[in-house]
DNA sequence: TATTGTTATACTCTATAACTATA
DNA sequence: TATAGTTATAGAGTATAACAATA
């Protein structure tokens, strides 16, 4: 028995979270097969694609509250994942940098990953992808835009 | 400065991620002004459209885990929005029912969202809008049929 | 024996205030 | 004084196991 949400459905926003939390669960079981979480996945990616940045720039970058990222940074380098070198500029930072083992991870963690991609966009076409990305990504910005305006 | 994240851009799954957070704080926002959360004003939804269902279908139709409604609905129960009949033909089973004010507060936070729904899909035309909702909806579909599989 | 709702519990993510040590 | 990272803490959402009452 299938109970009418024609309502919420009528909003972007609910559909949004319906389709997010729908993907999210596979993507959270396709990481745990790698030992990783979204946000330790996602530090780990834009600490290999800028080796070198700070937490507060990771943060900022990826939306994370600095507290936050803490517990991250943490369970990153004592998987062996990340080091923490203290910066040479400023002693109050540090720099972050993956190891070998932690690019080797995350080679094989984004396989899955872009297979689960795959099928959670499996019926639609190279071209309703495309917009799709570039209308989420719209979306996402017009949002934070209104964040801004409202701080 | 902008810290390139392209690796992640390129998983259908993180820009939902971001997208939904994004839009998700918008929304949190926006229902605090009515006294409401996002599971609170989904179910009242659900409860205004299918006036007598169980918690049980309530549950499933808004894929929430069952003792996670027991606090949603004495929310609203407290809050006088909605109110619960035991069942004349099982009686170990509430049968859910909105209140007229419960019914008042969904109309007045509805107007506010379908704002935001407005200002967080500028640029995208009609046709934009439904195809991204489309596109969702089949994510959405795939993601949770690979779910039942897995189980 | 199965089902409805409940309790207890735990984990993840998120958010804010206050602290420390450096700049 | 401002900033980088930290600690402590709290709230919201989500997940599972075990229980009482009823079917």
């Amino acid at each position: 028995m299938i109970l009418p949400d024609e309502t919420l459905r009528a909003l972007i926003g609910y559909c949004l979270h319906r389709a997010q939390a729908s993907t999210n669960l596979r993507f959270k079981t396709a990481l745990a097969a790698h030992g990783l979480r979204r946000t330790t996945f996602s530090c780990l990616s834009l600490i290999i694609e800028n080796p070198g940045l700070k937490q507060g720039q990771l943060g900022e970058a990826l939306a994370i509250e600095r507290p936050n990222l803490v517990k991250i940074v943490e369970d990153l380098t004592c998987a062996g994942l990340i080091r923490r070198e203290t910066s040479k500029t400023d002693s109050r930072a540090y720099a972050l940098y993956p190891t070998d083992e932690g690019t080797a991870r995350f080679t094989e963690a984004m396989v899955t990953l872009r297979m689960v991609d795959t099928v959670v966009t499996e019926g639609l076409n190279a071209a309703e992808v495309a917009a799709l990305r570039s209308a989420l990504e719209k979306v996402e910005k017009n949002a934070s835009r209104i964040s801004e305006a409202a701080d």
